[in-house]
DNA sequence: ATGACATATCCTTATATGGCAATATAGGAG
DNA sequence: CTCCTATATTGCCATATAAGGATATGTCAT
């Protein structure tokens, strides 16, 4: 039960909800899904690890940064099966629409280099 | 959006989720879900309106009694996908297994009529 | 080792949520 | 109508959550 909660605590919140859909185009590191939301730095780090206490992200060191993308799925099967449903779902919102049309510009170098 | 984080939330609570599972079995009304769960009227009848808010159960008055039933999912997409994985879900929790157990004899007259 | 940068953690604040007691509403019986 | 009962709503409290600023951690380059 405790693990069920869990994810769906962490579908409950529009900002990791549209950190998924951000996912599901390609991996994404911190400074870039932050650049997407317009978010502080913190809170977009505190977002990403409730979604990978939940099992729907994964994370891979690269240097300096670190690289989040979907899960798998064998953390959790909730989470499997509420990845898959979100392939489909929210396509049409058009929040989520005009954040998906940004992401491919998302460059972490120009991001996150600033100066 | 908006309707999508709604269901979550709606999800996002252990006790709506027993109610949930209990109504998976038969329709209930308020006093036998405050029986089985053993939460003030209330609270219960709170976390009903959320759930119905959410898509996932519908009402129907008889009388005193409202009667609490399972949404045939016409109200969101979300709501009926997820009532279709909770059929499979959490069955063998053992919380929810011990609660199912006593649905059956839960019985609104012998539970409303005290004294 | 030092400096620079990306990310994580800590701390505080504002708001949301779950719980119950008290009260309001609504329907049935007399 | 009045009384009784099942449910809904309100008000309040304790806790949980989202947010960002300040700070810590970790990694690379020099």
């Amino acid at each position: 039960m405790k693990e069920f909660i869990r994810v769906m605590k962490a579908l409950s919140d529009p900002n990791r909800v549209k950190i998924l859909k951000m996912l599901s185009q390609r991996q994404l590191c911190v400074c870039e899904v932050q650049a997407g939301l317009g978010l502080a730095q913190p809170t977009v780090s505190k977002h990403l690890k409730i979604l990978e206490d939940a099992g729907l992200v994964q994370k891979t060191k690269e240097g300096l940064w670190v690289n989040y993308r979907l899960s798998d799925g064998e953390a959790s099967p909730y989470a499997a099966t509420l990845l898959g449903n979100l392939k489909h779902w929210l396509n049409d919102d058009p929040e989520i629409r005009a954040l998906l049309k940004q992401v491919p510009q998302l460059d972490r170098d120009t991001i996150c280099s600033r100066q």
